[in-house]
DNA sequence: GCATTAATGTTAACAAAGTTAACATAAGAA
DNA sequence: TTCTTATGTTAACTTTGTTAACATTAATGC
């Protein structure tokens, strides 16, 4: 009465290891901590994952997606091209404080190679061409000339970097939000805000 | 003819470790190695520091004044109060260009817990002191009303996560400079964008 | 149905790493 | 000199990633 196949391990081992990366981040994540989790034989994760590196872009895979997920969502329902960068980058910082570990999993040096898994690759491209279509798409079938599609771009950039900073000091702690405020309106302000602007209250 | 007590162990392994941290980053960074590197035996580390997080919390403090240096040079060296939070922002971006590894050990996950190593929390609160000084500074003197001061750090704090962000997507590969423009003024830019203006051109 | 092959498990081993304990030696203080 | 402390060493223990060798089940071809 060998305990052989039973059948789901792949799909067992992806939910036990998301359970593990909530909690304790991709570095607690230990392959033979998991197998043994599962009820597994510690090699067994092997023969569904190209090791550590395969299991950390399966999780990854799925983060970027649900990231993706619900930037699009947030893009598709706002009107004015405005109001719509300011809402992604709101909407980008709350992924990043729901789900820390994923976002750093996705976004840090733990994270497998682009180049080594290419439907990580895809996941990835994906999500930031979400962004950046919902960032330049003001005018996205007004011809544009080159300087135009240059300055939309280079907006683009400008609004993702200020997410991608606000996120990561964020859930670093490097930046506490205040209690008294909702994480949403804290952070349109931060993206509002304009550095050239004088400073005189 | 014992080799005993060579007397300066504990700062040939801080240079070794630096050495190791430039080229393979925090991750590639092992105590064994280091200590056969530094022809020493593989516990001798463990007498001049707490472990390897020991050894990271040294070499990030050193960061930490090495980047504050940095960043208190430019921040003297400019008058005007706009102009000074940029070139701040430029000089941020310059640091974690050339010292990638360095920015990621003091941001990353790899740093040792601040509340274990008092040092390392002074160096960091010295650091984003600095920083938080230099973008506030215009009416230092002045007395401020509540909100006014509360618009100062909040315009520190944007200008901060600006840099912060456009840093770890351009070492992290995800932003890909312009080949064709110097790295400082391309940040500049990006700090400079103000996404509240309509997109026209 | 049966034999062969592929997929999926298992156990056992290896190397590398962090860490600690037990012991050895050098330097400095009493 | 003697005792104490600082500094090194060796040897172990544990955990981890990974692979090889082997076992069993499922699937496939005849």
């Amino acid at each position: 009465m060998g305990k052989y196949h039973h059948g789901d391990v792949r799909n067992v081992l992806l939910e036990k290891a998301e359970t593990i990366l909530t909690k304790e981040g991709p570095t607690g994540l230990s392959l033979r901590r998991l197998a043994r989790m599962t009820g597994v034989s510690e090699a067994a994760p092997y023969r569904h994952f190209d090791g550590k590196d395969g299991i950390l872009a399966a999780v990854a895979i799925s983060a970027f997606e649900r990231f993706a997920e619900q930037l699009e969502a947030v893009a598709e329902a706002i009107e004015s091209h405005e109001e719509r960068i300011m809402k992604l980058g709101a909407a980008y910082v709350a992924f990043a404080v729901e789900h820390p570990q994923h976002f750093r999993l996705i976004f840090g040096r733990e994270r497998p190679p682009l180049d080594q898994y290419p439907e990580l690759r895809d996941a990835a491209d994906n999500a930031f061409d979400v962004l950046q279509r919902a960032v330049t798409s003001v005018d996205r079938k007004a011809d544009m000339t080159l300087t135009e599609a240059a300055t939309a771009y280079n907006r683009a950039l400008a609004a993702w970097s200020r997410a991608h900073g606000i996120a990561m000091l964020v859930i670093d702690g490097m930046i506490v939000p205040p209690a008294d405020q909702d994480l949403g309106s804290f952070v349109l302000g931060l993206l509002e805000e304009d550095l050239t602007a004088p400073t005189g209250a």
